[in-house]
DNA sequence: ATATGCTATTTATCATACAAATAAAGGCCC
DNA sequence: GGGCCTTTATTTGTATGATAAATAGCATAT
């Protein structure tokens, strides 16, 4: 059975418990899915609910069906990483090390070139800038200092003005999210200062596109130096 | 009227007619899309492969439905441009020059770390070999080169072993087939030196991280240069 | 053994009906 | 008139049942 979830919508329900557990490896790569009829009987669906929620997994990659072959649960390397959903289900189940270092190694590639670009265009700041005053009213009163975190490092993609680069937002948002968990329980590292989110985003508004360039840089490094040197302890 | 499609399949049929036009800019931005029902009449297609076809285009992010409100077109940043239809559907219209200056910076952030990757890894290199090996074959007894040209350089995304590099090699890849038109058009430049790419090959193969770095860096700096300077003769 | 045709299974498509949500219209009260 | 409530109509959401198309597996023939 599939209760209709916050959103009072069944289909997204079954989008969630179906490509959760496909990402969660409950079924075997490469093997078929239970067939409609039965996906339908086993949540008390109608079969249009069932179909419909595959064909939002097949646009996900995580499927692809073929009649009198069934619904073939695809290669990891098919899934689209890059859609929100599918990172939230792997990170759910799967925020190991080598993740996330591969996660910041992505992160340590495009997010300088971001900054640099944003800073190079006297992109509007505005968003960064509300982020940094998240974290510091986080600080003080108490709050929810790890979303202004993700959000800060979502907001340098979105404003250098590159679709591309912007498209990656709420990706690194998400898994942002997820990961700093883990880089915070290294050791006694706290929240990297704020004062350095703080440079990040003056060099953006000056205009000083190596400035931002090798702040951010240096930012992502750190995260990374510190999992590659203490990540064995926690895998 | 719609027909089966090379892949006898209607609803693939739909959802690339609809997202065409939707990307193409045939409907209004937040406004809604003709009802299911008319969808349906106009396609002459029933209700059932309509409301597939746009469960598929919410799934891309292109869309997003409310009961009495209709389909509502989502705006361009909800896009997923890291699909490889949305992306194809893009270039299809508007293979402009600012967006393939967005797409170069873009490859010009990952394609060098990716590169360093896999030559610091000592990554199996056989896909990338066999790209170039179809570019000396082009050259010598004609054929697709273009072809050649974009599955190496998405096979070195591959190659790093990073998932997250790994993910945009279809994407890489299509927006290269795309642009690689742009940029050869521009002056009497031909393809990029078979030469070039050889090097970067061998500098993976024999695990050389920075040379790698270098020459694939200068390798994309070179097409962003050519479409800078002279770029704006060709919007 | 290989090729050919049959059968059963599974997805693909169609058609119809009803439920749920909600925007728009209309009516009511002040 | 203007704000509030109710009704209505429209649109997507869900359910059901039927038929079509594709194909894996089996049986059969040569």
């Amino acid at each position: 059975m599939i209760s209709r979830g916050s959103t009072g919508n069944v289909t997204r329900s079954l989008v969630e418990d179906i490509g959760g557990a496909i990402v969660r490896g409950d079924f075997t790569i490469g093997t078929s899915l239970p067939t409609e009829a039965e996906l339908s009987e086993n949540y008390r669906v109608s079969r249009t609910v069932t179909r419909e929620a595959i064909k939002m997994l097949t646009a996900k990659g995580l499927v692809l069906s073929w009649p009198r072959r069934g619904t073939i649960v695809q290669k990891e390397s098919h899934w689209n990483l890059l859609d929100a959903d599918v990172l939230a289900w792997l990170l759910d189940r799967n925020v190991s090390i080598p993740l996330v270092k591969d996660f910041l190694r992505m992160r340590l590639a495009i997010e300088p070139a971001a900054a640099e670009t944003a800073a190079s265009i006297k992109a509007d700041v505005s968003e960064i800038e509300a982020a940094v005053d998240q974290m510091k009213r986080a600080a003080k009163h108490g709050g929810d200092a790890l979303s202004a975190d993700s959000h800060f490092h979502a907001a340098i993609l979105r404003a250098s003005g590159n679709p591309f680069f912007a498209q990656l937002a709420p990706m690194v948002d998400t898994a942002l999210r997820m990961t700093i968990r883990i880089t915070n329980r290294i050791k006694g590292v706290k929240f990297a200062s704020i004062q350095e989110h703080a440079d990040i985003l003056d060099a953006i508004r000056t205009g000083d596109p190596n400035k931002s360039y090798e702040l951010s840089r240096s930012h992502v490094e750190r995260a990374l130096d510190l999992v590659v040197k203490h990540g064995t302890k926690f895998t």
